[in-house]
DNA sequence: CCCCTCGCTCATGTATACATTACGAGAGGC
DNA sequence: GCCTCTCGTAATGTATACATGAGCGAGGGG
Protein backbone atom coordinates (compact mmCIF):
# COMPACT_ATOMS: atom_id res chain seq x y z
CA UNK A 1 0.00 0.00 0.00
CA UNK A 2 1.29 3.97 -1.04
CA UNK A 3 1.03 5.54 2.18
CA UNK A 4 -1.40 8.27 2.06
CA UNK A 5 -2.46 6.91 -1.49
CA UNK A 6 -5.22 4.27 -1.23
CA UNK A 7 -5.80 5.64 2.45
CA UNK A 8 -8.38 8.44 1.13
CA UNK A 9 -10.67 5.94 -0.63
CA UNK A 10 -10.08 3.50 2.38
CA UNK A 11 -10.64 5.86 5.16
CA UNK A 12 -14.29 7.17 3.08
CA UNK A 13 -15.46 3.80 3.50
CA UNK A 14 -18.14 3.39 6.46
CA UNK A 15 -17.22 0.32 7.56
CA UNK A 16 -13.95 0.54 10.38
CA UNK A 17 -15.65 3.51 11.87
CA UNK A 18 -16.71 2.70 15.11
CA UNK A 19 -18.03 5.65 15.96
CA UNK A 20 -16.12 6.38 19.29
CA UNK A 21 -12.83 5.88 17.29
CA UNK A 22 -10.44 8.38 19.05
CA UNK A 23 -7.30 10.60 17.80
CA UNK A 24 -9.56 12.48 15.71
CA UNK A 25 -10.96 16.40 16.42
CA UNK A 26 -14.72 16.44 17.14
CA UNK A 27 -15.50 17.81 14.20
CA UNK A 28 -13.54 14.59 12.27
CA UNK A 29 -15.54 12.53 14.75
CA UNK A 30 -18.74 14.17 13.86
CA UNK A 31 -17.74 13.91 10.30
CA UNK A 32 -17.05 9.73 10.42
CA UNK A 33 -20.04 9.24 12.61
CA UNK A 34 -22.68 10.98 10.97
CA UNK A 35 -21.46 9.53 7.66
CA UNK A 36 -21.41 6.24 8.85
CA UNK A 37 -24.93 6.39 10.30
CA UNK A 38 -26.19 7.68 6.90
CA UNK A 39 -24.43 5.43 4.67
CA UNK A 40 -25.51 2.04 6.88
CA UNK A 41 -29.23 3.97 7.20
CA UNK A 42 -29.26 4.28 10.87
CA UNK A 43 -29.79 7.72 9.79
CA UNK A 44 -32.56 7.15 7.36
CA UNK A 45 -33.10 9.54 3.91
CA UNK A 46 -35.43 12.01 4.82
CA UNK A 47 -34.92 12.43 8.76
CA UNK A 48 -34.49 15.71 9.49
CA UNK A 49 -32.32 16.87 12.78
CA UNK A 50 -31.94 20.29 14.22
CA UNK A 51 -27.71 21.56 14.83
CA UNK A 52 -28.78 21.15 18.93
CA UNK A 53 -30.54 18.01 18.44
CA UNK A 54 -27.46 16.63 16.11
CA UNK A 55 -24.87 18.00 18.58
CA UNK A 56 -26.67 16.52 21.47
CA UNK A 57 -27.05 13.36 19.59
CA UNK A 58 -23.45 12.64 19.30
CA UNK A 59 -22.48 14.88 22.68
CA UNK A 60 -20.55 18.18 21.05
CA UNK A 61 -21.50 21.06 20.81
CA UNK A 62 -22.75 22.97 18.36
CA UNK A 63 -19.56 24.62 16.38
CA UNK A 64 -17.65 20.84 15.24
CA UNK A 65 -21.09 19.15 14.19
CA UNK A 66 -22.02 22.02 12.16
CA UNK A 67 -18.94 22.15 10.24
CA UNK A 68 -19.35 18.27 9.66
CA UNK A 69 -22.92 18.93 8.64
CA UNK A 70 -21.25 21.12 5.96
CA UNK A 71 -19.15 19.41 4.54
CA UNK A 72 -21.49 16.54 4.39
CA UNK A 73 -24.23 18.80 2.48
CA UNK A 74 -21.29 19.89 -0.30
CA UNK A 75 -20.60 16.23 -0.54
CA UNK A 76 -24.22 15.43 -1.46
CA UNK A 77 -25.09 13.82 1.68
CA UNK A 78 -27.44 16.02 3.86
CA UNK A 79 -28.94 19.32 2.75
CA UNK A 80 -29.04 22.05 5.23
CA UNK A 81 -32.39 24.11 5.17
CA UNK A 82 -31.63 26.98 7.17
CA UNK A 83 -34.37 27.34 9.14
CA UNK A 84 -35.86 23.58 9.30
CA UNK A 85 -32.32 21.38 10.63
CA UNK A 86 -30.46 18.94 8.49
CA UNK A 87 -31.96 16.78 6.70
CA UNK A 88 -30.18 13.17 5.43
CA UNK A 89 -30.65 13.23 1.32
CA UNK A 90 -33.14 11.24 -0.26
CA UNK A 91 -31.70 10.08 -3.72
CA UNK A 92 -33.82 9.50 -6.49
CA UNK A 93 -33.82 7.24 -9.31
CA UNK A 94 -32.03 10.01 -11.46
CA UNK A 95 -29.99 11.10 -9.00
CA UNK A 96 -28.25 7.69 -8.95
CA UNK A 97 -28.15 7.64 -12.61
CA UNK A 98 -26.08 11.21 -12.36
CA UNK A 99 -24.18 9.98 -9.55
CA UNK A 100 -22.94 6.71 -10.99
CA UNK A 101 -22.78 8.55 -14.15
CA UNK A 102 -20.09 10.81 -12.64
CA UNK A 103 -18.49 7.91 -10.65
CA UNK A 104 -17.81 5.85 -13.70
CA UNK A 105 -16.55 8.27 -15.69
CA UNK A 106 -13.93 8.54 -12.91
CA UNK A 107 -13.39 5.16 -12.03
CA UNK A 108 -12.65 3.98 -15.66
CA UNK A 109 -10.13 7.23 -16.08
CA UNK A 110 -8.77 5.38 -13.01
CA UNK A 111 -8.37 2.14 -13.99
CA UNK A 112 -6.94 2.86 -17.36
CA UNK A 113 -4.30 4.82 -15.28
CA UNK A 114 -3.58 2.13 -13.06
CA UNK A 115 -2.58 -0.02 -15.95
CA UNK A 116 -0.30 2.97 -17.20
CA UNK A 117 1.61 2.37 -14.41
CA UNK A 118 3.87 -1.00 -12.62
CA UNK A 119 1.51 -2.95 -10.10
CA UNK A 120 3.25 -3.78 -6.82
CA UNK A 121 3.17 -7.37 -6.52
CA UNK A 122 1.01 -7.50 -2.96
CA UNK A 123 -1.22 -5.56 -5.06
CA UNK A 124 -1.23 -7.84 -7.42
CA UNK A 125 -1.36 -10.62 -5.08
CA UNK A 126 -4.29 -9.12 -3.33
CA UNK A 127 -6.34 -8.07 -6.36
CA UNK A 128 -5.86 -11.91 -7.48
CA UNK A 129 -6.90 -13.10 -4.28
CA UNK A 130 -10.36 -10.64 -4.50
CA UNK A 131 -11.35 -11.58 -7.69
CA UNK A 132 -10.95 -15.65 -6.47
CA UNK A 133 -12.73 -14.73 -3.14
CA UNK A 134 -15.32 -13.06 -5.70
CA UNK A 135 -16.10 -15.74 -7.58
CA UNK A 136 -15.83 -18.16 -4.49
CA UNK A 137 -18.46 -16.33 -2.93
CA UNK A 138 -20.87 -15.73 -6.50
CA UNK A 139 -20.63 -19.54 -6.47
CA UNK A 140 -22.14 -20.05 -2.62
CA UNK A 141 -24.35 -17.22 -3.50
CA UNK A 142 -23.53 -15.19 -0.46
CA UNK A 143 -24.43 -11.56 -2.27
CA UNK A 144 -23.72 -9.82 0.26
CA UNK A 145 -19.88 -10.79 0.72
CA UNK A 146 -19.41 -10.84 -2.77
CA UNK A 147 -20.81 -7.17 -2.97
CA UNK A 148 -18.04 -6.08 -0.07
CA UNK A 149 -15.44 -7.67 -2.00
CA UNK A 150 -16.48 -6.01 -5.13
CA UNK A 151 -16.17 -2.58 -3.03
CA UNK A 152 -12.67 -3.72 -1.92
CA UNK A 153 -11.55 -4.77 -5.69
CA UNK A 154 -12.77 -1.41 -6.89
CA UNK A 155 -11.25 0.65 -4.38
CA UNK A 156 -8.15 -1.41 -4.52
CA UNK A 157 -8.12 -0.76 -8.17
CA UNK A 158 -8.27 2.77 -7.79
CA UNK A 159 -5.91 3.32 -5.36
CA UNK A 160 -3.57 2.53 -7.95
CA UNK A 161 -3.88 5.17 -10.07
CA UNK A 162 -1.72 7.66 -8.67
CA UNK A 163 -3.88 10.40 -8.67
CA UNK A 164 -4.77 11.49 -5.00
CA UNK A 165 -7.27 14.20 -6.06
CA UNK A 166 -8.73 11.61 -8.69
CA UNK A 167 -9.08 9.20 -5.68
CA UNK A 168 -10.74 11.77 -3.66
CA UNK A 169 -13.73 12.57 -5.40
CA UNK A 170 -13.92 8.84 -6.78
CA UNK A 171 -14.22 8.13 -2.79
CA UNK A 172 -17.14 11.24 -2.19
CA UNK A 173 -19.22 9.47 -5.28
CA UNK A 174 -18.92 6.34 -3.45
CA UNK A 175 -20.26 6.96 -0.82
CA UNK A 176 -22.90 8.88 -2.97
CA UNK A 177 -23.96 5.57 -4.36
CA UNK A 178 -23.08 3.27 -2.03
CA UNK A 179 -26.58 3.37 -0.28
CA UNK A 180 -28.20 2.27 -3.95
CA UNK A 181 -25.92 -0.48 -3.70
CA UNK A 182 -27.28 -1.33 -0.40
CA UNK A 183 -30.60 -0.92 -1.20
CA UNK A 184 -30.56 -3.85 -4.37
CA UNK A 185 -28.61 -6.30 -2.28
CA UNK A 186 -31.17 -8.62 -1.91
CA UNK A 187 -32.14 -8.65 -5.89
CA UNK A 188 -28.88 -8.52 -7.09
CA UNK A 189 -28.87 -12.37 -9.27
CA UNK A 190 -25.50 -14.15 -9.01
CA UNK A 191 -22.78 -11.67 -10.37
CA UNK A 192 -21.54 -13.94 -13.23
CA UNK A 193 -20.86 -11.27 -15.75
CA UNK A 194 -18.97 -9.21 -13.29
CA UNK A 195 -16.89 -11.83 -12.20
CA UNK A 196 -15.96 -12.37 -16.06
CA UNK A 197 -15.35 -8.66 -16.71
CA UNK A 198 -13.30 -8.38 -13.87
CA UNK A 199 -10.59 -10.98 -14.65
CA UNK A 200 -10.22 -9.37 -18.39
CA UNK A 201 -9.97 -5.81 -16.19
CA UNK A 202 -7.54 -7.22 -13.73
CA UNK A 203 -5.50 -9.02 -16.48
CA UNK A 204 -5.58 -5.91 -18.63
CA UNK A 205 -4.41 -3.47 -15.65
CA UNK A 206 -1.63 -6.13 -14.43
CA UNK A 207 0.00 -6.45 -17.90
CA UNK A 208 -0.32 -2.78 -18.64
CA UNK A 209 -2.40 -2.46 -21.47
CA UNK A 210 -3.90 0.58 -20.78
CA UNK A 211 -6.50 0.43 -23.88
CA UNK A 212 -7.96 -2.74 -22.78
CA UNK A 213 -7.98 -1.47 -19.23
CA UNK A 214 -9.93 1.16 -20.57
CA UNK A 215 -12.62 -0.62 -22.68
CA UNK A 216 -12.83 -3.47 -20.34
CA UNK A 217 -13.78 -1.17 -17.32
CA UNK A 218 -15.99 1.27 -19.76
CA UNK A 219 -17.87 -2.10 -20.55
CA UNK A 220 -17.97 -3.64 -17.47
CA UNK A 221 -19.27 0.02 -15.71
CA UNK A 222 -21.90 0.44 -18.26
CA UNK A 223 -23.19 -2.78 -17.86
CA UNK A 224 -23.10 -3.07 -13.91
CA UNK A 225 -24.96 0.60 -13.70
CA UNK A 226 -27.66 -0.34 -16.23
CA UNK A 227 -28.37 -3.55 -14.24
CA UNK A 228 -27.90 -1.45 -10.95
CA UNK A 229 -30.49 1.14 -12.20
CA UNK A 230 -32.88 -1.24 -13.56
CA UNK A 231 -33.11 -2.99 -9.86
CA UNK A 232 -33.15 0.55 -8.70
CA UNK A 233 -36.03 0.98 -10.44
CA UNK A 234 -37.79 -1.62 -9.12
CA UNK A 235 -36.81 -0.68 -5.40
CA UNK A 236 -37.41 2.78 -5.59
CA UNK A 237 -40.87 2.52 -7.79
CA UNK A 238 -42.48 -0.38 -8.10
CA UNK A 239 -45.30 0.86 -8.81
CA UNK A 240 -44.11 2.68 -12.26
CA UNK A 241 -44.25 1.32 -15.53
CA UNK A 242 -41.08 -0.67 -16.20
CA UNK A 243 -40.27 1.89 -19.30
CA UNK A 244 -36.97 3.70 -18.60
CA UNK A 245 -35.85 6.23 -20.75
CA UNK A 246 -33.91 7.24 -18.07
CA UNK A 247 -31.21 4.17 -18.85
CA UNK A 248 -28.13 4.68 -20.69
CA UNK A 249 -28.75 3.08 -24.26
CA UNK A 250 -26.74 0.02 -24.82
CA UNK A 251 -24.26 1.30 -27.11
CA UNK A 252 -23.58 4.83 -26.49
CA UNK A 253 -20.00 5.46 -25.62
CA UNK A 254 -18.38 2.57 -26.64
CA UNK B 1 -30.51 29.37 -18.95
CA UNK B 2 -32.38 26.23 -17.20
CA UNK B 3 -32.77 27.85 -13.45
CA UNK B 4 -30.29 26.46 -10.72
CA UNK B 5 -28.35 23.97 -13.45
CA UNK B 6 -25.33 26.01 -14.81
CA UNK B 7 -25.86 28.46 -12.03
CA UNK B 8 -23.44 26.24 -10.16
CA UNK B 9 -20.96 26.05 -12.44
CA UNK B 10 -21.14 30.11 -13.10
CA UNK B 11 -21.41 30.93 -9.75
CA UNK B 12 -17.52 29.43 -9.17
CA UNK B 13 -16.49 31.72 -11.64
CA UNK B 14 -14.21 33.93 -10.22
CA UNK B 15 -15.21 37.34 -12.49
CA UNK B 16 -18.47 38.48 -11.59
CA UNK B 17 -17.38 38.74 -7.76
CA UNK B 18 -17.26 42.47 -6.92
CA UNK B 19 -15.74 41.32 -3.78
CA UNK B 20 -18.66 43.02 -1.34
CA UNK B 21 -21.16 41.47 -3.23
CA UNK B 22 -24.18 41.37 -0.76
CA UNK B 23 -27.31 39.12 -0.36
CA UNK B 24 -24.90 36.15 1.04
CA UNK B 25 -24.13 36.03 4.46
CA UNK B 26 -20.49 35.97 5.89
CA UNK B 27 -19.31 32.19 5.54
CA UNK B 28 -20.32 32.68 1.60
CA UNK B 29 -18.70 35.94 1.19
CA UNK B 30 -15.76 34.81 2.89
CA UNK B 31 -15.08 31.51 0.37
CA UNK B 32 -16.13 33.90 -2.64
CA UNK B 33 -13.94 36.25 -1.92
CA UNK B 34 -11.11 34.16 -1.00
CA UNK B 35 -11.27 31.93 -4.00
CA UNK B 36 -11.74 35.12 -6.13
CA UNK B 37 -8.23 36.18 -4.63
CA UNK B 38 -6.45 33.44 -5.09
CA UNK B 39 -7.86 32.40 -8.63
CA UNK B 40 -6.74 35.78 -9.88
CA UNK B 41 -3.43 36.03 -8.04
CA UNK B 42 -4.16 38.59 -5.67
CA UNK B 43 -3.12 35.93 -2.86
CA UNK B 44 -0.39 33.95 -4.42
CA UNK B 45 0.21 30.40 -4.06
CA UNK B 46 2.40 29.94 -0.72
CA UNK B 47 0.66 32.90 1.03
CA UNK B 48 0.10 31.95 4.20
CA UNK B 49 -2.26 33.42 7.29
CA UNK B 50 -3.73 32.90 10.66
CA UNK B 51 -7.12 31.91 11.11
CA UNK B 52 -7.36 35.57 12.84
CA UNK B 53 -5.16 37.65 9.92
CA UNK B 54 -8.04 35.98 7.60
CA UNK B 55 -10.77 37.35 9.63
CA UNK B 56 -8.82 41.06 9.84
CA UNK B 57 -8.83 40.74 6.27
CA UNK B 58 -12.11 40.02 5.37
CA UNK B 59 -13.55 42.41 8.47
CA UNK B 60 -15.78 39.16 9.86
CA UNK B 61 -15.43 36.81 13.23
CA UNK B 62 -12.63 33.55 13.17
CA UNK B 63 -16.44 31.72 12.68
CA UNK B 64 -17.33 32.25 9.01
CA UNK B 65 -13.71 32.98 8.06
CA UNK B 66 -12.78 29.43 9.61
CA UNK B 67 -15.79 27.50 7.88
CA UNK B 68 -14.86 28.98 4.56
CA UNK B 69 -11.24 28.41 4.64
CA UNK B 70 -12.40 24.42 5.91
CA UNK B 71 -14.52 24.69 2.18
CA UNK B 72 -11.46 25.84 0.26
CA UNK B 73 -9.50 23.22 1.83
CA UNK B 74 -11.77 20.12 0.82
CA UNK B 75 -11.54 22.16 -2.73
CA UNK B 76 -7.83 21.79 -2.60
CA UNK B 77 -6.92 25.16 -3.12
CA UNK B 78 -5.71 25.94 0.65
CA UNK B 79 -4.01 24.05 3.01
CA UNK B 80 -4.83 24.04 6.73
CA UNK B 81 -2.08 22.96 9.32
CA UNK B 82 -3.46 23.22 12.54
CA UNK B 83 -0.60 25.29 14.49
CA UNK B 84 0.94 27.35 10.90
CA UNK B 85 -2.82 29.12 9.42
CA UNK B 86 -3.98 28.45 5.71
CA UNK B 87 -1.76 28.01 3.33
CA UNK B 88 -2.42 28.91 -0.52
CA UNK B 89 -1.91 25.94 -1.93
CA UNK B 90 1.43 26.22 -4.53
CA UNK B 91 -0.04 23.75 -7.35
CA UNK B 92 3.12 21.79 -8.90
CA UNK B 93 3.09 20.16 -12.77
CA UNK B 94 2.37 16.86 -11.43
CA UNK B 95 -0.68 18.18 -9.27
CA UNK B 96 -1.67 20.18 -12.49
CA UNK B 97 -1.33 17.20 -14.74
CA UNK B 98 -3.32 15.36 -12.12
CA UNK B 99 -5.91 18.13 -11.92
CA UNK B 100 -6.27 18.06 -16.02
CA UNK B 101 -6.58 14.89 -15.69
CA UNK B 102 -9.43 14.38 -13.65
CA UNK B 103 -11.03 17.89 -15.34
CA UNK B 104 -10.80 16.47 -18.81
CA UNK B 105 -12.11 12.81 -17.96
CA UNK B 106 -15.55 14.78 -16.38
CA UNK B 107 -16.04 17.26 -19.71
CA UNK B 108 -15.64 14.60 -21.67
CA UNK B 109 -18.57 12.80 -20.21
CA UNK B 110 -20.41 15.93 -19.71
CA UNK B 111 -20.51 16.88 -23.46
CA UNK B 112 -21.46 13.64 -24.53
CA UNK B 113 -23.93 13.85 -22.45
CA UNK B 114 -25.15 17.19 -23.79
CA UNK B 115 -25.19 15.68 -27.54
CA UNK B 116 -27.13 13.32 -25.95
CA UNK B 117 -29.85 15.75 -25.07
CA UNK B 118 -31.50 18.64 -26.87
CA UNK B 119 -30.15 22.39 -27.17
CA UNK B 120 -32.53 25.26 -26.71
CA UNK B 121 -32.36 27.69 -29.20
CA UNK B 122 -31.22 30.10 -27.43
CA UNK B 123 -28.07 28.17 -26.25
CA UNK B 124 -27.18 26.89 -29.95
CA UNK B 125 -27.47 30.57 -30.82
CA UNK B 126 -24.75 31.39 -27.52
CA UNK B 127 -22.50 28.34 -28.82
CA UNK B 128 -22.08 28.98 -32.15
CA UNK B 129 -21.48 33.00 -31.22
CA UNK B 130 -19.03 31.55 -28.75
CA UNK B 131 -17.18 30.04 -31.32
CA UNK B 132 -17.32 32.86 -33.96
CA UNK B 133 -15.71 35.71 -31.07
CA UNK B 134 -13.67 32.74 -30.05
CA UNK B 135 -12.35 32.68 -34.17
CA UNK B 136 -12.19 36.60 -34.10
CA UNK B 137 -9.98 36.59 -31.33
CA UNK B 138 -7.75 34.35 -32.57
CA UNK B 139 -7.45 36.19 -36.11
CA UNK B 140 -6.91 39.57 -33.97
CA UNK B 141 -4.10 37.76 -31.82
CA UNK B 142 -6.01 38.49 -28.40
CA UNK B 143 -5.47 35.40 -26.13
CA UNK B 144 -6.53 37.05 -22.99
CA UNK B 145 -9.96 37.37 -24.64
CA UNK B 146 -9.82 33.97 -26.18
CA UNK B 147 -9.23 32.71 -23.53
CA UNK B 148 -11.75 34.19 -21.53
CA UNK B 149 -14.15 33.18 -24.15
CA UNK B 150 -12.56 29.39 -24.03
CA UNK B 151 -13.79 29.56 -20.83
CA UNK B 152 -17.06 30.37 -21.49
CA UNK B 153 -17.81 27.84 -24.50
CA UNK B 154 -16.67 25.11 -21.91
CA UNK B 155 -18.84 26.04 -19.00
CA UNK B 156 -21.71 26.48 -21.24
CA UNK B 157 -21.49 23.30 -23.09
CA UNK B 158 -20.86 21.42 -19.68
CA UNK B 159 -23.85 23.84 -18.56
CA UNK B 160 -26.31 21.29 -20.90
CA UNK B 161 -24.97 18.17 -19.73
CA UNK B 162 -27.64 18.02 -17.41
CA UNK B 163 -26.12 16.35 -14.57
CA UNK B 164 -26.37 19.13 -11.65
CA UNK B 165 -23.69 16.82 -9.90
CA UNK B 166 -21.32 16.60 -12.81
CA UNK B 167 -21.17 20.48 -13.27
CA UNK B 168 -20.52 21.19 -9.70
CA UNK B 169 -17.61 18.96 -9.83
CA UNK B 170 -16.31 20.21 -12.78
CA UNK B 171 -16.79 24.03 -11.49
CA UNK B 172 -14.53 22.45 -8.59
CA UNK B 173 -11.89 21.20 -10.65
CA UNK B 174 -12.41 24.18 -13.16
CA UNK B 175 -11.33 26.16 -10.04
CA UNK B 176 -8.13 23.85 -9.76
CA UNK B 177 -6.94 24.36 -13.08
CA UNK B 178 -8.03 28.33 -13.74
CA UNK B 179 -4.25 29.11 -11.92
CA UNK B 180 -2.48 26.75 -14.63
CA UNK B 181 -4.06 28.49 -17.44
CA UNK B 182 -3.55 32.10 -16.28
CA UNK B 183 -0.12 31.29 -16.16
CA UNK B 184 0.34 30.25 -20.25
CA UNK B 185 -1.15 32.74 -20.94
CA UNK B 186 1.36 35.20 -22.00
CA UNK B 187 2.99 32.22 -23.57
CA UNK B 188 0.58 30.48 -25.63
CA UNK B 189 0.51 30.07 -29.54
CA UNK B 190 -2.05 30.99 -31.46
CA UNK B 191 -5.41 28.55 -30.69
CA UNK B 192 -5.90 27.81 -34.25
CA UNK B 193 -6.02 23.68 -33.79
CA UNK B 194 -8.65 24.86 -30.76
CA UNK B 195 -10.85 26.76 -32.84
CA UNK B 196 -11.23 23.85 -35.54
CA UNK B 197 -11.91 21.45 -32.74
CA UNK B 198 -14.67 23.59 -31.32
CA UNK B 199 -16.28 23.29 -34.47
CA UNK B 200 -16.22 19.62 -34.92
CA UNK B 201 -17.49 19.58 -30.97
CA UNK B 202 -19.65 21.94 -31.62
CA UNK B 203 -21.82 20.15 -34.82
CA UNK B 204 -21.79 16.99 -33.08
CA UNK B 205 -23.31 18.23 -29.84
CA UNK B 206 -25.63 20.25 -31.82
CA UNK B 207 -26.48 17.73 -34.00
CA UNK B 208 -26.44 14.63 -31.35
CA UNK B 209 -23.95 12.74 -32.36
CA UNK B 210 -22.90 11.44 -29.24
CA UNK B 211 -20.05 9.59 -30.51
CA UNK B 212 -18.23 12.19 -32.10
CA UNK B 213 -19.10 14.83 -29.70
CA UNK B 214 -17.42 12.23 -26.87
CA UNK B 215 -14.50 11.50 -29.48
CA UNK B 216 -14.06 15.31 -30.75
CA UNK B 217 -14.15 16.58 -27.41
CA UNK B 218 -11.86 14.02 -26.49
CA UNK B 219 -8.93 14.83 -28.62
CA UNK B 220 -9.59 17.89 -28.15
CA UNK B 221 -9.12 17.57 -24.74
CA UNK B 222 -5.72 15.46 -24.89
CA UNK B 223 -3.87 17.48 -27.34
CA UNK B 224 -4.94 20.80 -25.31
CA UNK B 225 -3.24 19.62 -21.61
CA UNK B 226 -0.62 18.26 -23.64
CA UNK B 227 -0.09 22.01 -24.88
CA UNK B 228 -1.16 22.90 -21.95
CA UNK B 229 1.40 21.14 -19.51
CA UNK B 230 4.53 21.45 -22.04
CA UNK B 231 3.86 25.32 -21.49
CA UNK B 232 3.53 24.89 -17.75
CA UNK B 233 6.96 22.79 -17.39
CA UNK B 234 8.65 25.49 -19.23
CA UNK B 235 6.86 28.46 -17.21
CA UNK B 236 7.16 25.92 -13.55
CA UNK B 237 10.75 24.55 -14.09
CA UNK B 238 12.56 26.33 -16.74
CA UNK B 239 16.25 24.65 -15.58
CA UNK B 240 15.13 20.98 -16.28
CA UNK B 241 15.47 18.88 -18.85
CA UNK B 242 12.25 18.96 -21.74
CA UNK B 243 12.16 15.54 -21.07
CA UNK B 244 8.46 14.93 -19.73
CA UNK B 245 7.21 11.58 -18.66
CA UNK B 246 4.50 13.13 -17.17
CA UNK B 247 2.56 13.56 -19.94
CA UNK B 248 0.68 11.32 -21.28
CA UNK B 249 1.40 9.83 -24.58
CA UNK B 250 -0.66 10.70 -27.78
CA UNK B 251 -2.29 7.83 -28.97
CA UNK B 252 -3.54 6.69 -25.69
CA UNK B 253 -7.35 6.01 -24.56
CA UNK B 254 -8.82 7.18 -27.85
C1' DC C 1 -65.38 29.02 6.04
C1' DC C 2 -61.12 30.78 4.09
C1' DC C 3 -57.45 34.05 3.75
C1' DC C 4 -54.54 37.49 5.31
C1' DT C 5 -51.85 39.79 8.77
C1' DC C 6 -49.56 40.41 13.01
C1' DG C 7 -46.56 38.92 16.50
C1' DC C 8 -43.85 35.67 18.93
C1' DT C 9 -40.67 32.07 19.29
C1' DC C 10 -36.61 29.81 18.42
C1' DA C 11 -32.97 28.02 14.95
C1' DT C 12 -29.41 29.83 12.88
C1' DG C 13 -25.44 32.84 11.83
C1' DT C 14 -21.94 35.23 13.93
C1' DA C 15 -19.16 36.75 17.62
C1' DT C 16 -16.60 35.85 21.59
C1' DA C 17 -14.63 33.18 25.49
C1' DC C 18 -11.83 29.57 27.10
C1' DA C 19 -8.88 25.34 27.40
C1' DT C 20 -5.54 22.75 25.22
C1' DT C 21 -1.35 21.76 23.35
C1' DA C 22 2.07 22.17 19.62
C1' DC C 23 5.84 24.95 18.45
C1' DG C 24 9.89 27.55 19.15
C1' DA C 25 13.15 29.89 21.94
C1' DG C 26 16.31 29.72 25.38
C1' DA C 27 19.19 27.62 28.67
C1' DG C 28 21.92 24.02 30.06
C1' DG C 29 24.64 19.83 29.31
C1' DC C 30 27.98 17.11 26.53
C1' DG D 1 29.85 24.35 19.16
C1' DC D 2 25.94 21.32 18.98
C1' DC D 3 22.28 18.83 20.87
C1' DT D 4 18.48 18.30 24.26
C1' DC D 5 15.20 19.40 27.52
C1' DT D 6 12.03 22.64 29.44
C1' DC D 7 8.92 26.25 29.54
C1' DG D 8 6.12 30.04 27.74
C1' DT D 9 3.36 31.70 24.16
C1' DA D 10 -0.20 31.79 21.19
C1' DA D 11 -3.13 29.52 17.49
C1' DT D 12 -6.39 26.47 17.23
C1' DG D 13 -10.48 23.57 18.53
C1' DT D 14 -14.47 23.73 21.03
C1' DA D 15 -17.97 25.75 23.77
C1' DT D 16 -21.03 29.34 24.69
C1' DA D 17 -23.39 33.87 24.17
C1' DC D 18 -26.15 36.82 21.58
C1' DA D 19 -28.70 39.19 17.82
C1' DT D 20 -31.43 38.54 13.91
C1' DG D 21 -35.12 37.37 11.29
C1' DA D 22 -37.82 33.55 9.28
C1' DG D 23 -41.63 30.50 10.01
C1' DC D 24 -45.73 29.30 12.27
C1' DG D 25 -49.86 29.97 14.78
C1' DA D 26 -53.52 32.85 16.39
C1' DG D 27 -56.72 36.04 15.55
C1' DG D 28 -59.37 39.02 12.81
C1' DG D 29 -61.38 40.40 8.49
C1' DG D 30 -63.81 39.21 4.19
Amino acid sequence: MTPGGPAISRAARPRPVPSQATGLNARDRAYHDLRYRILTGRLAPGTTLLETELAALLGLSRTPVREAAIRLAEEGLVSIRPRHGVTVVDLTLVDFRDILDVFSALEVRAVALAASRPVEPAAREALVQLVQKMERATAEGDIARWSDLDDDFHSTLVGLCGNPRLQRTIGEYWGLQYRGRRLILTHRPLPTASDTEHRVILDAVLSGDVAAAHAGHLAHRARADRVQLALLHRVLSPAEPPVLPILPSDKELT
